[in-house]
DNA sequence: CCTATTAGTAAGCCATGACTTACGATGTAA
DNA sequence: TTACATCGTAAGTCATGGCTTACTAATAGG
């Protein structure tokens, strides 16, 4: 796992539209790509995208592909958010006490 | 605030390490740069996003800048990231009994 | 079988954005 | 004032990646 893959991967709009279409049930590749603005091929681009990132799984149904969330991936970005959040709190706290700041600059 | 903004900002690696380097402590432009793969320049760029995403606060010391983490930007993670939880655990409960999958492909 | 449905991949186009160098603006200190 | 340090922005280059239109593969059903 590498968070390069992961947020390079929800960094794309339309790639969080689909995870958030995926939210409440399972759906087909062709199900998704019929409530987008973007090709069938595309939606499929992208679910490889997210595949990889461990953000959704694949169960074949027949002919059809039914792609669900994978908790995986949401739990590698909270233990990234996590981390922030540990060192970020302690930074904070030994900041309490500002130093002054320098007067404003002039406008150009 | 829009999650656009916010998660093509973390999308990049190199806006991730900035935050990642001002984890510990508020750092100015310079001290950033200096500990990069890349220019001053392209560092400020960089923070210009972060600013704008609510990810880092600026504090003008003198002629120098210094940057620190902004904990609006990672509530706003948290937040997104909530929301998928939810929904998503129901989704997941609903679907412990998995219908059978179809025979498996024959490989090209 | 033969056809229809569903989906992944290949190839190519094109906009976005990440980087560099050059420059201008601001604040500090002698 | 002059020189220096620090920074943001402008302009231009270039690679990355998201999209479309073919095309191919695989399964279900008559």
């Amino acid at each position: 796992m590498t968070y390069d893959v992961i947020f390079s991967a929800i960094g794309d709009p339309t790639r969080r539209s689909v995870l958030e279409a995926l939210r409440h049930q399972p759906m087909t590749v062709g199900m998704l790509a019929k409530q987008m603005p973007v090709s069938r091929p595309a939606v499929s681009q992208h679910l490889k995208v997210l595949r990889n990132a461990e953000l959704v799984t694949v169960t074949p149904r027949g002919t059809a592909n039914e792609y669900a969330l994978n908790k995986k991936g949401l739990e590698d970005i909270r233990g990234w958010l996590d981390g922030m959040w540990d060192d970020a709190l302690e930074a904070f706290k030994s900041h309490v006490e500002q130093k002054p700041k320098s007067k404003p600059r002039r406008k150009k």
